[in-house]
DNA sequence: GGTTGACCATCAGTGATCCTTAGGCTCGGT
DNA sequence: ACCGAGCCTAAGGATCACTGATGGTCAACC
């Protein structure tokens, strides 16, 4: 019997155009994705993809099993939100830890929905950084879900107890001051960038180092003038003619006056949003609150988005193994 | 994330109303059928049964998961189809085992089915009995599929590296000389068959120990005025006035005048019918063709069949697990 | 033309999964 | 009161599925 792990995963690899690229996506190595469709292939008897070293190109008959294997997930989807619907649900409780900007932009957003209310759970929200909320998920500890994120490899470690599912991603985009008479669509290079003042993270910061090798893979050795871990307050800097600022996306939601905002191609970079849960606590309802939670933050992001696919940069593209032990 | 082998088993489940008929059915353990259910209960977060000591009860989110499951279940179908059609099949060769009744009545209603044409499959067919078409499927054998009955826990043995997959149940029906002047629609008593002449199998075959068993749990100790393990001419002699003979449904489809067909509760007794297939050989293709198989036995026996629930004897109703060793 | 980097396949190892077996429990029937 | 049907759980073993390492191929870039 096919498996639907299989179908989902044929579904990204189609939509992405590579095994690797799936697997960042689903939280597998290439490893798996490719036994995945080998399996997949195995299973139906027919062949999936013409595979040639660089890349793979789905055939005529994957594009079939495309549609129909989309349908079927739907279906499956349908199923369970119909059946744990029906059943006089016992309103669970979901403890769940969440990083400032998406406690501020998303979740809001999510509990004004429709589809959240039919969810019956029954939230606790606790509010700080991905370091400490993975604390609150070790085993007999205080959360059930928590939602992080992760830019490039950065050592954020968690128990390989714990299920890690991919939300979406959150780029970081360059913000300076209008002062400095820059246009918003101004094609900019990483080179221009090179002498200007800095708001950057606390050195020693997971993000810090990241941004670093960035900026020094770009030959971009930039002058710092404050140091801020909070993106409000970076805004508000930058606002005031500060100095240049990388600021993700989620937090330019609220983008105060006197700032523009770029799209620098050389400086690419996203904060990788997970959820990470405790195996037991993968029930139905809870997937559905993920699930809602990675269309809102797609649907968030979407308005905001140039258009293209966010890509990361070159020292951060490696496929992300599970757990960094 | 749901696994469509709970789903299926789900499904069986409540049309059998039993953990232990449907792991009959579907080649488990009543073990692994409990724990099965128990699994999607877990994955989806919603209670399915109300469980007592003697019986599992659905409950009303598992109706609805019934039906949603169903549908998702034909849409894997469709997408299986879809994709081994929009492939340019390359025509697999299947070598098949099959006994005699079913090569006789079952399988040209299956070659005439339009559904059998888009399969690409080229048949290549051996009729024999099961104990000869399991042997022909050890590995490097000449078979890739055997149909092969059981009668009870009949010492029937196939290489646990075999899938088995239940196909349908052939019924014993019994079968009197019409001379005898029993009406079709009598009511019958076991009783009432104790001193008739019986045509029976050959002693020592496991079919003949088996219905031995059953006429002795009844008190019934038949004259035996013939042995014969062939239907046909057990039933041309029946015809002809020789005796009473016990014969599965599927060869009367040939039914001779002079004959009466009785149904007799106590004596309730069926062939029961199974795919066995080298694992290697289980592709979308073969999967399409047993369900073909299974929907022409089942519409094939349905015209005949009173309507009742097909069930085995007290004797025989035991959960099947998988190898004999 | 060699080097580098991206990507896929394969293999060995390991942890998880899933089934069988065995045993225990609770009911209804005799 | 006993037996048996049917459910559950625990333990053991086979199989599955993922990771991590290795190797191969191709494109791009010096």
């Amino acid at each position: 019997m096919v498996n639907l792990l299989h179908l989902r995963t044929l579904l990204e690899v189609t939509r992405l155009g590579s095994f690797a690229a799936a697997a960042g996506r689903l939280g597998y190595t290439a490893s798996a994705v490719s036994q995945q469709m080998a399996a997949l292939e195995r299973d139906t008897g027919v062949e999936l993809f013409h595979r040639s070293a660089r890349s793979v190109v789905p055939t005529e008959a994957a594009l079939t099993m495309v549609r129909h294997a989309s349908k079927v997930l739907t279906d499956v989807e349908t199923l369970l939100a119909a059946a744990s619907r029906s059943t006089d649900s016992p309103v669970q409780e979901l403890r769940l830890g969440i990083f400032p900007s998406l406690a501020t932009y998303i979740l809001p957003d999510i509990l004004r929905n429709p589809r959240w209310k039919k969810l019956g759970i029954e939230l606790r929200v606790w509010v700080a950084e991905p370091s400490q909320t993975i604390q609150g998920l070790r085993t007999g500890g205080e959360l059930d879900l928590a939602l992080v994120y992760q830019v490039g490899q950065s050592g954020l470690a968690w128990p390989h107890t714990l299920d890690r599912q991919w939300i979406g991603d959150d780029d970081f985009r360059v913000v300076l001051p209008a002062s400095w008479g820059i246009r918003e669509d101004a094609e900019m290079q990483a080179s221009q960038l090179s002498d200007m003042p800095w708001i950057m993270h606390h050195p020693g910061t997971s993000d810090a180092v990241v941004i670093e090798r960035l900026f020094a893979s770009c030959n971009l050795h930039p002058r710092v003038v404050a140091y801020s871990d909070d993106f409000h307050a970076s805004l508000e800097m930058a606002a005031a003619g500060l100095g240049a600022a990388l600021v993700p996306e989620l937090a330019l939601r609220h983008r105060p006056p006197g700032v523009v905002v770029l799209d620098v191609p050389d400086i690419r970079l996203a904060r990788n949003v997970f959820a990470l849960l405790l195996n037991e606590k993968r029930t139905a309802q809870v997937q559905l609150f993920t699930e809602l939670l990675a269309d809102t933050l797609r649907g968030s992001t979407a308005t905001v988005r140039a258009g293209s696919p966010a890509m990361m940069p070159k020292t951060t593209q490696k496929s992300t193994p599970k757990p960094p032990a």
